[in-house]
DNA sequence: ATTAGGGGTAGTA
DNA sequence: TACTACCCCTAAT
């Protein structure tokens, strides 16, 4: 038997670990059995994501996986991903030992991981997060430093098996819009709808060999169809014309996709040099306010520690720097060329843990108040009186996340305008 | 400590 | 520019 060509085992991965009813047990087999592809098709490079999130859902590799998986050219819709991309990340916020460093490093802004996918401002597309998610994302930077609402977020998405069944269902979607693979792609040109033209465009030697494939008596219905076909000289010499008008305009007209291509790496070239310059500013203004300041809090809920002394030495290291993971599957870095939106990359992204720790308390980022904090604001005030905002505040910890007393009066002061 | 209320800042439509 | 959310201050309880 002939040796398989690199060109025959990269039909066969694709369309094998693309199916999703072959265990991912065997897939790896056929993988580690065969050589891997130098350009592996979209749709492998998807199922191997997808197998690699099934068997571990929720972690932080999942998070390259998604990641990746979002930066994949030609996928159905992309906001399973992101959906599954923030419940992960709710997760290991969650069950990190420190969640207030990591709630920052996935949430925070700037620079937060999961909140860089979905924030307008921050490079990322917000139409592909579902508005639920937005709000986790805002309420997991809200609960920086606040250990009651860490509490009920942590009861929320702390579950390991409940995160992995969320990111399961939404990856159920992505597994459901792989498409054909390339055999059947082939196998649909042999004895499928694009069987007429195939037909038509092969010698007779290739004919024989697609009879053989086929069967017979699909070739005899295939040829049949040939000739059922209007095939009259006029028709066939519109389709030319038409066809020949289309190369012209295509020669007249300038493609303006290149040039808009060229445009848009040039202002993300800017904007990637100027992230770094920022950061590089950062560093060396809080390297000067290190000597003379320590930690203060970030967020309201921390109004006595702001006005007190930093709780240890050791709340932050001030010369700790790091740098995101770096990674990319492409071989020829045309990932640029997806057209597809995607998760921002994050190489060259500089991620100081110092950004948070200014001297001077950073104001909270606004949230916009959602109509469920409304309703429950109003409730309250109907059961427990305007001014008790302590109690309305206690009694709803699960609604109120990040929000303080002065916020819950000043939010009433506002409705009643 | 909690609350009310005046007044200011910042972000956004 | 108006609106909203947040911040800060002072005074009262």
């Amino acid at each position: 038997m002939p040796r398989l060509t690199p060109a025959d085992a990269s039909l066969i991965l694709d369309h094998v670990v693309g199916d999703a009813s072959i265990p991912t047990a065997a897939a790896n087999v056929l993988l580690a059995g065969l050589p891997f592809p130098d350009r592996p098709t979209p749709r492998l490079l998807r199922s191997l994501l997808l197998r690699r999130l099934d068997t571990d859902p929720v972690s932080a590799a999942a998070l390259d996986s998604l990641q990746l998986l979002a930066s994949l050219p030609d996928s159905g819709p992309a906001s399973p991903v992101y959906a599954a991309h923030l419940a992960v990340a709710a997760f290991l916020a969650c069950s990190a030992p420190d969640f207030d460093a990591a709630a920052r490093a996935l949430f925070g802004r700037p620079g937060g991981r999961a909140r860089r996918a979905v924030d307008k401002e921050e490079g990322g597309d917000p139409a592909l997060a579902s508005s639920e998610a937005l709000a986790a994302a805002d309420q997991f930077e809200a609960a920086v430093g606040n250990a009651f609402s860490q509490d009920v977020l942590k009861g929320l998405f702390g579950d390991r098996a409940k995160a992995e069944r969320r990111v399961r269902d939404h990856l159920a979607a992505e597994w459901a819009a792989i498409g054909p693979s390339r055999l059947e792609l082939a196998a649909e040109q042999i004895v499928g709808d694009g069987a007429v033209e195939t037909w038509r465009a092969a010698d007779e030697t290739v004919r024989a060999k697609y009879r053989i494939l086929a069967g017979e008596e699909k070739a005899r219905e295939i040829l049949s169809r040939i000739e059922d076909r209007i095939s009259t000289p006029q028709v066939h010499k519109v389709i030319h014309d038409l066809k020949s008008r289309c190369a012209d305009l295509h020669n007249v007209v300038d493609d303006p996709l290149p040039a808009a291509k060229a445009a848009a790496d040039k202002v993300l070239a800017a904007r990637m040099d100027k992230a770094v310059h920022i950061n590089d500013e950062e560093l060396n203004n809080q390297a000067a306010n290190c000597s003379v300041a320590g930690p203060s809090a970030v967020n309201d809920q921390g109004e006595t520690l702001r006005k007190g002394t930093p709780s240890s030495l050791m709340d932050w290291n001030p010369t700790a720097q790091s740098l995101l993971w770096e990674d990319s599957l492409d071989p020829d870095g045309s990932r640029s060329q997806s057209h597809r939106p995607h998760l921002p990359s994050p190489r060259r992204i500089l991620v100081s843990p110092l950004q948070v720790a200014e001297n001077k308390a950073r104001r909270r980022r606004a949230r916009r108040w959602s109509s469920v904090e409304e309703e429950t604001l109003r409730n309250g005030v109907e059961q427990f009186g305007s001014g008790n905002w302590k109690d309305i505040l206690s009694h709803n910890p699960d609604v109120f996340i990040g929000r303080t007393q002065v916020d819950l009066k000043d939010k009433w002061r506002n409705m009643m305008r």
